[in-house]
RNA sequence: UGCGGGGUAGAGCAGCCCGGUUAGCUCGUCAGGCUCAUAACCUGGAGGUCGUGGGUUCAAAUCCCACCCCCGCUUCCA
């Protein structure tokens, strides 16, 4: 019985998935870092009966869409839609559940809501101005990011370094320092500009990030890494700037024109306008859905982030939201590792859109392949504590030994034999029936199932997933044990028990499966007339099953790159 | 340099925070069993100096110190 039914006020939570940069499609990489992850929670929490919100959208601003625009002829915003689009088709493929997927250049709200958010950090006088001096392109009359700068090294003399550092001598370069100056974008070379910034000195909110990671719910990992940044100290980072895409710095200073918000800036305000857009959209109150991330209000926040995200999140973030002085702080940043990717015959690499080492989420898709058999594979192997590698063989293997041969197997060997021998409802027995074996075995479901709900509330799971991948291996050695296949020939009433035991089983894998595989799992309650999205949670080990209805199920997992006949 | 993480059987991981049964699990592999089932399931075996060297302790994968190797903190990227 969830929340809901029992008439008490619903916990209420808010997830966000990282904002996916819309100059490119989605590959497995973003959907093991943030958006399966995400997903698995979401869906748990709307079994428990929470009120949840799954927010997202693509994050549209910033150089590097608009330098994608500039090679392909088209505007950044029709470059940004386009992907925009991609990604939401991609997502709604892999069963990515949002109540909205918008974007930072097309949610009508955002730029407002953005400006508001500076405004106020500036009003109460947290913004600094300051005068540097930056890269500039003059044939694309535009100022240069450090990483469009290549140069010579001033220390060494290596030619075509990055602005940064010399990779032959490792000295940190600098404006000064980097000789040679020339833009990757236009190949010709850059020349110096003063301009004009409004800085947020991180510094003056170390007690407030320090305060927050002590009770925010956090990998140990990520606290670990974020007290170490604190631990060097804070810095100052520019807000603003120098482009012709993006929100309009909301300043009446003549120094403000032509500068719009840093794109890192406004990105993270997108959980906030497309929370906005999805209540308006749902006819709800837009102060209502704009109170949510203010203090007072007790919906619970969750970010969902790949690694790379995290100083964003976790201290600028935290920062800002703290600046404003208004808004509450996540409750939790769940901080995802990355993925290597490995072919056949291949070393280990980094996933790389322009090396071609990705596997691309569209044509995972477009070939036809199980959603669920990339979702399962993709939560086994995100370990918590470092990067591991995605094999695509791996994948198959996986899929076909642990989902096809564990589960699936067992879901219709038990079904189908029941349906045989017992008719079309779970069997009904005497209770006085039961020996120390299906006790033991119940204590299992019991036990898994607490230990499934204990890994997902704290954001486990990896470990959550292999809780009942253990228990759907107990039950293959349940069955054995039982041999339900010898019993029947002479003990038809105890074998009642150990098929209606088996099913009850059954129905609650379907129940843990369905935040991880939700395709296959929505198969699984079907056999017991079950609509996958009226189960609760707790019906795992609470729903009365024995005596209702019973139905053949289709085969949950169809074997990849099996040869027949060989 | 600095900060953070990792180093456990052929592969991939858990355990480490809060030291203590024969160091677990999955896959693979070898040998049996079963026959209800998606050529599947069950049982058993082989396979590990828990990165290296010290230290603390009755006892260390687990705590402490030093060192070695790999990765991230810069990258189109989650």
């Amino acid at each position: 019985m969830n929340a809901a039914q029992k008439g008490t006020t619903p916990r209420k939570v808010l997830v966000t998935a990282g904002l996916p940069y819309s100059n490119g499609r989605l590959h497995v990489g973003h959907l093991g870092g943030a958006y399966i992850p995400a997903d698995i929670y979401v869906r748990y929490l709307r079994m428990t009966g929470a009120e949840v919100r799954f927010v997202c959208g693509s994050d549209d601003h910033g150089v590097a869409i608009m330098i994608t625009a500039e090679q392909e002829g088209k505007t950044p915003a029709e470059v940004a839609q386009h992907y925009q689009k991609l990604q939401a088709q991609d997502f709604a493929g892999m069963g990515v559940s949002f109540d909205i997927y918008s974007g930072t250049s097309t949610n009508p709200y955002h730029a407002k809501v953005s400006q508001d958010f500076f405004t106020a950090i500036h009003d109460k006088g947290y913004f600094e101005k300051q005068s540097s001096r930056q890269f500039y392109d003059e044939a694309r009359a535009a100022f240069l990011p450090d990483r469009y700068v290549k140069g010579t090294c001033g220390y060494c003399g290596t030619v075509e370094q990055n602005s940064d550092q010399c990779e032959n001598c490792g000295k940190m370069l600098d404006i000064d320092t980097l000789k040679n100056p020339k833009s990757t974008v236009s190949g010709q070379p850059a020349t110096i500009r003063e301009t004009v910034h409004w800085f947020l000195d991180l510094s003056r909110f170390e007690k407030e990030v320090t305060e927050w990671l002590d009770r925010a719910e956090l990998r140990d990992q990520t606290k670990a890494y974020v007290r170490g940044l604190l631990g060097t100290g804070l810095v100052k980072r520019a807000m603003t700037r120098d482009l012709t895409w993006g929100i309009p710095v909301p300043l009446d200073d003549p120094d403000a024109q032509g500068k719009v918000l840093y794109v890192w800036f406004d990105a993270p305000i997108g959980y906030i306008s497309n929370t906005i857009e999805l209540e308006a959209k749902r006819g709800h109150d837009v102060a209502a859905a704009e109170r949510m991330w203010q203090t007072g209000d007790d919906t619970e926040i969750v970010h969902f982030i790949g690694e790379d995200n995290t100083v964003f999140h976790c201290v600028i973030w935290i920062a800002m939201l703290s600046a404003v002085g208004t808004m509450k702080l996540p409750k939790g940043v769940v901080v995802n590792h990355y993925f290597n990717i490995q072919f056949p015959g291949k070393e280990v690499e980094k996933i790389s859109k322009s090396r071609g080492t990705a596997v691309w989420v569209g044509d995972y898709l477009a070939e036809g392949k199980d959603p669920d058999a990339l979702r399962y594979y993709l939560t086994s192997i995100a370990s918590e504590k470092a990067r591991t590698v995605y094999k695509p063989e791996d994948l198959e293997q996986r899929f076909n030994s642990e989902l096809a041969d564990s589960v699936g197997n067992f879901v219709n060997r038990i079904t189908s034999f029941t349906l045989k021998h017992c008719g079309s409802n779970v069997p009904l027995f005497d209770k006085q029936l039961l020996t120390d074996t299906d006790r033991s075995f119940d204590d299992a479901l019991n036990s898994s199932f607490e230990a499934v709900t204990k890994e997902l509330e704290a954001h486990s799971f990896k470990g959550a997933l292999e809780a009942v991948m253990e228990f759907s291996r107990q039950c293959n050695r349940y069955v054995d044990e039982k041999a339900p296949w010898t019993m029947r020939k002479t003990d038809m009433e105890g074998t009642k028990v150990t098929l209606a035991y088996s099913l009850r089983a059954i129905h609650a894998l379907g129940i843990m499966l369905s935040p991880f595989i939700p395709t296959a799992a929505a198969k699984i309650l079907s056999a017991f007339g079950r609509e996958a999205d009226k189960v609760a949670w707790t019906d795992a080990v609470n729903f009365e099953l024995f005596g209702g209805p019973l139905s053949q199920p289709p085969i949950l997992f169809q074997k990849m790159g099996v040869v027949k006949g060989q």
